[in-house]
DNA sequence: ATTATCTATAGATCTATAGATAATGC
DNA sequence: ATTATCTATAGATCTATAGATAATGC
């Protein structure tokens, strides 16, 4: 076959690292736990990525990257109005933690531990206002006006979606223990949630 | 003096421990450094607590006693009118946090490397419902029949409560350095995002 | 006597590097 | 030749324990 099945030993160190340190965070995953799983021994990983520190950064830039990426990409909503639009965001933020739903955590706890990494986030928080915030910010300044949509701050409404889609990913392992729940009940919960985020704010937001 | 002023080197490391537990978490905190801090050695802590696990243990579980203790208190409003009762509920449970900021992350990072310890955690919500939940859901369903409210559910509510409330405590250290604020604008926000989460929460369940 | 504290150390990691050997690309 | 992989090991932790010494309570 011409396609390449064969992983390099450089990416799969790559794979397994980022499953672990997004499982265990990376205090608890060590050098030799990644080799052992990747199959080779452990000086190999310092051969590719010459540190832990070093690897665990590659890793973290990258999903960090990737994250942004989709978030700036969900833009595909030219002529929808305000509440349509919003409702969209809502969901497909939702839906960019669904598929990375440990992502959260790693960031809040690894930054704590590296604070120099906080120039990355603010880097592309930053990248944010211009594109996406200040038209956005201006649509629901008019609604507003309009008495479409009582006043409230786009931050704030924002940091609003932002926490009851965070929290969900964040607390759902626990919830889900302490619950009991097998996969399908989890599931459901997810979808639920989904909807209910999306009621809770569009429901608060009513003049 | 009579008065005992002097701590034990027992209570010392209870506290050293807890205090460094809640930074770093269990992996990063070393029984090297409590006694470093404590100002003893580190077989001392041992001879106390047996084991690290142990002591982390002993500590997590008092933490979250006294945690539950205060939110089953709060409770002294008994003839206030539902919407009331919730406001008082939300803003008692964001001061709880207030309290204990860190409180969530070391239960959500903690319970994932110790699994067992959540039976702790299942216990104390399950004593929950009989008492407050009970009589609340009634009083809700009251006040939705008269239309006071939009058709909403009570476990809704209060996750919706619990995110608001936790994911601010939760993504605050990393937003704070992120935003690079003074302890002067943190105390702002953290005002400002208490009357906030009520607003948002009441304002959303109007009917 | 009993309890509290210390010193010293075993044994288990873990990261990182040096240097040997095997595989691959010209 | 160059690149990939391995073995072996230094050096730094870190937890836990054994056993010595100091402090305290009768």
């Amino acid at each position: 076959m011409d396609i390449k099945n064969e992983q390099t030993t450089e990416q799969s160190i790559l794979e397994v690292a980022e499953r672990l340190f997004l499982e265990k965070g990376f205090a608890l995953t060590s050098t030799t736990e990644i080799a052992k799983e990747v199959g080779c021994n452990q000086a190999l990983i310092h051969y590719y990525y010459r540190t832990k520190d070093n690897l665990f950064n590659v890793i973290f830039e990258q999903k960090i990257k990737l994250f942004f990426r989709d978030v700036f990409e969900m833009r595909n909503m030219g002529n929808l109005n305000f509440l349509d639009k919003l409702k969209l965001i809502i969901e497909s933020h939702f839906d960019l933690l669904r598929k990375n739903p440990k992502l959260p955590s790693l960031i809040l706890n690894e930054l704590s531990r590296q604070p120099e990494q906080i120039k990355l986030l603010r880097e592309k928080v930053h990248e944010m206002p211009e594109k996406l915030f200040g038209e956005l910010n201006e649509e629901l300044q008019a609604e507003i006006e309009q008495g479409n949509i009582r006043n409230v701050n786009l931050i704030d409404l924002l940091m609003s979606m932002l926490s009851l889609n965070v929290a969900l990913f964040i607390m759902l392992p626990v919830i889900e223990k302490a619950l009991q729940w097998n996969e399908t009940q989890k599931e459901f919960m997810i979808a639920h949630r989904r909807s209910e985020n999306v009621d809770f704010i569009l429901n608060s937001i009513r003049p």
